[in-house]
DNA sequence: ATTACCCACTGGTCTGACCAGTTTTACAGT
DNA sequence: ACTGTAAAACTGGTCAGACCAGTGGGTAAT
């Protein structure tokens, strides 16, 4: 609940982590509701409460842009054009499962290491959820099945960075599953891929569990460049394209009058 | 102009001069709409402001009450809570490294296989300036090579993460180089792993590039784990010491090995 | 080349609807 | 009368689509 809150948070995340430079202009309104799927109001309402507490300024007719102020003490020496091309740019979301592939990898290592019996009936809770026919919209599920690896870990550095780096996905592109689990075979594989990390993690097999997460991330990320090369675009929100609802059941759109 | 600004300002002052007491149930959105004559988006926007400022809280299905603590530290305790939680804790050390393992693995690999000629020359001249028997203080080309290797990986993503991870062990310790320079024996060692490290990478063997950095980072890991477990502290930065600190040449920062 | 205008952006506001918690009210059964 | 519970009548949360108001780039007329 409190999706204006959770949508500010994530931004004041995203620019404390340096994913947005200081003095630089963020998304317009318009383009974070279609991209995050809410409406503009909520957008709104969550601009504002980052205006109040200083994190952005809002100029009319321009856009919004992180203060200076409060990014200063984040990012100390902060080198800056290295990472200004990032919101929307193909080639990022590659570099981003790139780096992905390593550090769901360890995760699962540690998690495999580490888990508590806590982790691992949380593990084992979010992997029944997981395979329950529905076809689209399972990304929630997905997500939650890797948090819970990563939380078992037991490393909130680890934590930490993969949070960001999913934020910063959801700013690029709203990909993976949409794209791949249409199809029947990709399906298939991925969550025989799954259920394999969930088998080794339970029975403390960190090096296999390491293994099979890399080769996992590394799939999808194959996979994703295939289909992209075979002409088939990637599923990205884009203005014009009204969101057919990737996401589930958040909210249902529906019967609106 | 500004509607909601002013209003969400009206409203502060009307609490601050004692209208409105803490704990005081504030009207409901829909009167405060009727009452200001606006819309009711208006009034949110300026409730979220002020909600963003800590000034007042809002329950679901209840309403929205003035907070118990109004301004006044409201944006002392406001700093970045997320960096609070790392600093200081010394098991963050180690978990910063558990991640670099990786990161440092993934970006040798990489930058063996993506290489410019400018990149290699870069990693070169980092490279050379690296072993000059300068027994303290080089954890600055230390930094340099390390630099240099992720910047050729060409992956953007990978660079601000570690990036933000140098950042955040800037704030957990003044370590590595500080403390395993002084042993004679470990120095040779670390200088040992950079040649390998580097004549991987200048041999475009991606695989022998990253098993040697993520060995090496491991290396470090342990040493200073071993260290540590023997009673030698390893030397930390205060906590009290503000980084936006800028006294200047006192910073011997970049604590990479 | 300069000017003026138009159009495509950006944020700002409005309306009216529906969803989701919370509290009150009112009516039924005892 | 008393009590329970169900139905209103609140509250904030979200949505959709519209229109107004600044900003800036491009283009046609000068």
């Amino acid at each position: 609940m409190a999706i204006a809150q959770e949508i500010s948070f994530r931004l004041e995340q995203l620019i404390l982590d340096g994913g947005l430079a200081p003095e630089q202009k963020m998304p317009s309104e318009r383009q974070l509701a279609t991209r995050l799927g809410v409406s503009r109001a909520v957008i709104r309402e969550a601009l504002h409460e980052l205006q109040g507490r200083g994190v952005i300024e809002t100029r009319h007719g321009k856009g919004s842009f992180v203060s200076r102020i409060i990014s200063a003490e984040a990012e100390a020496s902060q080198e800056g054009p290295l990472l200004q091309m990032f919101a929307g740019h193909p080639r990022t979301l590659y570099d981003l499962l790139e780096v992905r592939e390593q550090l769901e990898g360890q995760a699962a290592y540690l998690a495999a290491l580490r888990a508590t019996p806590q982790d691992l009936h949380k593990i084992t809770k979010a992997f029944s959820t997981l395979d329950q026919t529905d076809p689209l919209s399972n990304a929630k599920p997905d997500h939650l099945f890797h948090q819970a690896i990563v939380e078992a870990s037991h490393n909130p550095v680890l934590v930490h960075v993969l949070n960001g780096l999913k934020n910063l996905m959801l700013l690029t592109v709203q990909a993976s599953v949409a794209n791949l689990n249409p199809r029947e075979e990709m399906r298939n594989r991925i969550t025989t891929q799954h259920r394999r990390i969930y088998q080794a993690i339970m029975a403390r097999k960190p090096d296999a569990a390491k293994r099979l997460a890399t080769a996992h991330v590394r799939f999808v990320h194959e996979s994703m460049r295939d289909i992209e090369r075979q002409g088939t675009k990637i599923i990205r929100v884009s203005m014009d394209q009204p969101l057919t609802d990737t996401t589930g059941k958040a909210h249902e759109p529906s019967s609106r009058v």
